[in-house]
DNA sequence: TAGATTGTTAATCGATTAACAATC
DNA sequence: TAGATTGTTAATCGATTAACAATC
């Protein structure tokens, strides 16, 4: 049953507009027009309102929308309100920052297992979660019914842990390996790259100084 | 001197590029078409072409692309042949794990310093790199022309540092915390939101399985 | 009711893909 | 030379912006 489809385009932009309207939220602003937001977020109004739209009618004409209401349907599109059970394969310095963000406790992501190869990490915790060995991986996952699986681990190791993951009824991978994986299609892939994005950070340094001489 | 404007959409695909050069390099391979080039990035060969034609031809007709000429070429439009000297503002977890992160060194950017308001995580040292109090910041910034600061610190602190650095000679931020910071046009900004990617995966899980129903 | 503001259609802009002449 | 493949123009597609009728 496939409605029609949402651009990844507006979907990138969806949770920025949680977080203004979440702010707004907490400032007590009851509604918001799209001209109002607009000035804030630095989007145009008519983009925020074909965004809207996509979804079906949110807002009231004449009147703007309800901050909270629409807070409540933004989060929902984003499946905010169900909860994802996640492990983090690779306990070095990233796996356990993240392993330690509670915030995404918050958005419903719960923390539920870590795993290294290395056995002198393993028996360690973060925040009260156990570094298990990468033997275990599979039972973990298939009697803990997990979601997500974020690989924190070298590019190297993440092409075959993938592979072992493709095996199991895990729906998602939160990517930080330098790495494009292959996955089948039920399984959803979210990369981050932090060295992609530090480069694009280059680049406009040096136009920048470039545009200056 | 302002040469034709590069879309960030093309910026943003040359990390990529310059990853699977790399990749082909390391295996010795010499030359490649934009036609088998596609093949192995899964995008079309015309874009491939495009893309790299905004920057001039670097291709041959009837021979295809030089791969290491290509290679150091994209490294430097990224502007991968200067180097940057950055300090990590925030010396938790996740700046710590930044502070840790020895690649980035390979391409040029080193790290220099480190900061953090808490009196009990001053003096401690990550990489040989000490912890400062966060009075020193504009000092250290610049005795020792600091190119780029790391923000790996809430975002209700971030909004204030921000401010202070807009001060400073810095040239860029790359910005991991949750909120949009506004400064002089001079300063560049790369934000990492690391909560909004997880919704994007969040909201491509849930839609899979609506699709599925 | 009059004013405000949405929902939605139409116009514009930009990015991607296709096609092919130029040329190695 | 013939074949391969780029560089580049033209065609298509999609995303953004503008405009305005519908309606609260």
């Amino acid at each position: 049953m496939e409605e029609k489809e949402i651009s990844q385009a507006v979907i990138g932009r969806l949770p920025r507009y949680l977080r203004y309207l979440g702010e707004l939220k907490d400032e007590g602003v009851e509604r918001i027009s799209s001209q109002d937001l607009s000035a804030l977020m630095k989007v145009t109004a008519s983009q925020i309102r074909q965004d809207f739209n996509n979804f079906g009618g949110f807002g009231q004409q004449g009147y703007g929308y309800n901050v909270g209401y629409l807070y409540d349907a933004i989060g929902k599109i984003l499946g905010l309100d169900r909860q994802y059970k996640f492990i983090i394969i690779g306990a070095g310095n990233l796996g356990r920052a993240l392993g330690n963000y509670i915030n995404f406790e918050k958005r419903g992501f719960i923390f539920r297992g870590m795993f290294d190869q290395n056995p002198d990490l393993v028996g360690n915790s973060v925040r009260g979660v156990r570094v298990m060995p990468m033997e275990e991986l599979e039972r973990f996952i298939s009697e803990n019914d997990i979601d997500i699986a974020v690989l924190t681990i070298p590019k190297t190791s993440a092409v075959s842990v993938a592979e072992r993951l493709a095996g199991t009824d895990i729906r998602a991978i939160w990517n930080f390996a330098h790495v494009d994986l292959n996955l089948p299609e039920r399984i959803q892939v979210e990369n981050v790259h932090l060295s992609d994005s530090l480069m694009k950070l280059s680049y406009n340094i040096s136009r920048y100084q470039q545009e200056k001489e």
